[in-house]
DNA sequence: GACAACAGTAGAGTATAGTCTATACTTGAT
DNA sequence: ATCAAGTATAGACTATACTCTACTGTTGTC
């Protein structure tokens, strides 16, 4: 597919998606048998891809380290322990912000209580 | 105490606490009877907001989010309805946080287990 | 063949959250 | 009295992650 329809599907601006290209978080392939456009062509993958860098954003991880990922899973740029490596990593740093979260949650709750009780 | 001693003993550095002054997280107070300068004083309040800065920044929450949160608390320019309101508000954004962590973490898991047997 | 819609590249602009520089005044130790 | 260290203000600069503009070329429909 083209990046119109790539876009459409994942629901993420051309911009936004050539920019991730840019990049180097996804990539297409221009079609050689075609010589009057320079056009790139999309897959499935890239599609998965882009929800994924969704998904990872939202929870906090920079483009880099997403980058990273993305090149952990379908990258033959790294071997197997280098790739469990950079996957522990990611799973350590998901277990700190989860502890994180639950510390906030705890002292708004206390706030909450505060503002119940007339202490602030 | 002034500037330079609330940055050693908060670890933020001086630019970094005048930034968030500006930001309208945190107040300093001249001393009105000395008029030979305009230095700012700082509270134990003062180090209280920039410790929990610090944490809501790790969390993700933005400064204008931080800023409500700190107003919630510490203000009077809400009624005690408005700051539990902010408050449930921040509780239930620290929610989704949790599941959006959770959702990554059996992600990556995953990867892993591709990455192990060989399925990438 | 005209022309709107889409494709590409390059680069400018924006928002957030700092970080640093320049300048000028004040304070405290010697 | 001097002078390093601290303080204030204004504004420039940086990094990240977009977002938009300008310009040019291509495709598909009438």
């Amino acid at each position: 597919m083209l990046i119109s329809e790539l876009s459409k599907k994942t629901g993420i601006s051309v911009h936004t998606i050539r920019f991730y290209e840019k990049s180097g978080l996804i990539e297409g392939k221009q079609d050689e048998t075609v010589k009057s456009n320079n056009y790139f062509h999309y897959d499935e993958i890239v599609v998965e891809k882009l929800e994924f860098i969704n998904d990872a954003k939202s929870v906090g991880f920079t483009i880099k380290e997403i980058g990273q990922i993305i090149d952990a899973w379908y990258n033959r740029k790294y071997t197997k322990k280098q790739k469990l490596e950079i996957l522990d990593d990611k799973l350590f740093s998901l277990e700190k912000k989860l502890k994180e979260i639950k510390e906030m949650k705890k002292q708004i709750l206390q706030f909450k209580e505060d503002v119940v009780n007339n202490r602030c």
